[in-house]
DNA sequence: TCTAGATACTACGAGATCGCATTACTTGGA
DNA sequence: TCCAAGTAATGCGATCTCGTAGTATCTAGA
């Protein structure tokens, strides 16, 4: 259950579909101005604001690169930035009026692609995102450091 | 199962996911000089020449960003390019004796990893697998011009 | 209370990604 | 045989990603 036979793995079929997904969003969600990267990230944070270093381990992404993310949101006027109550070197990143507006706008360009992939997918959807789930936790164990 | 609780849904834990075997595979490789997605396109091409073209659609990128890595690959001496047999405009990229041996190094930094996460998704490696390519069969259904 | 070491973030810069516009070749039809 | 339209790849440039090095703050121990 490795290798099959055309010499590929559960990694490489991961780096294909995220690969297809994000050309497909990216297109979709342009006339709404934000990335499908940046549409994941607002997602984070419309659920709750989060500090840079906590949205940085939720997307397993270097703390720099997080840190051009809010400047950029910041500048769009989708995010502020709140000081945070126990630690003076960090905040909370908040999505503004302006932000929650920006990513429902997204939102609307989303989920016919969503609604799309799941219709086609059909009652295996929750195992797909159940073999997803596991195969970021293992990811998250060989190295730590994740969620 | 469209979203659940936590207010995610399959294209949400695909980005997850993926960013997590990214940040974990980058981190691997480098001692090898290779990033994950330079490990990914070392590993199409190691199987077959194929055009940028072809390259393009298999990892759903932009024709410019196909270009870029062919430029780079080859200054690295890692890559060739051979005249297209029926088509002057193409050509083949080919793995150069020194891109198969960059690949296999960074292949052994790569299969530890692999097997760890393999491990721990046990049995269920295989539906996994099956997932991800029914997400990238729907995704390449829903945009028009994948493999 | 003071301080050494850890931790959160960021300035900066090198290099990567990718859209637009262009060049080069191929193909189908007159 | 020509040519108009279509297709493959690239030059260029704007923007994004992220590593290195540095600042600000916190925390534990003496």
């Amino acid at each position: 259950m490795t290798d099959d036979a055309s010499g590929t793995n559960v990694l490489f079929d991961l780096w294909l579909a995220s690969r297809a997904a994000t050309s497909v969003l990216d297109e979709a969600l342009r006339p709404a101005g934000l990335t499908a990267d940046e549409f994941a990230v607002y997602s984070v944070l419309v659920a709750a604001p989060l500090t840079p270093g906590e949205l940085a381990s939720w997307m397993a992404a270097p703390p720099t690169t997080v840190s051009s993310y809010v400047r950029r949101f910041e500048a769009r006027g989708h995010v502020r930035r709140l000081p945070h109550p126990d630690d003076g070197r960090s905040y909370r990143v908040e999505l503004t009026r302006e932000g929650r507006r920006a990513h429902q706008r997204a939102g609307a360009l989303f989920l016919p692609v969503l609604r799309d992939v799941e219709a086609r997918l059909g009652r295996s959807t929750g195992a797909v995102r159940g073999a997803l789930a596991r195969t970021r936790t293992a990811l998250d164990v060989v190295r730590p450091g994740g969620a």
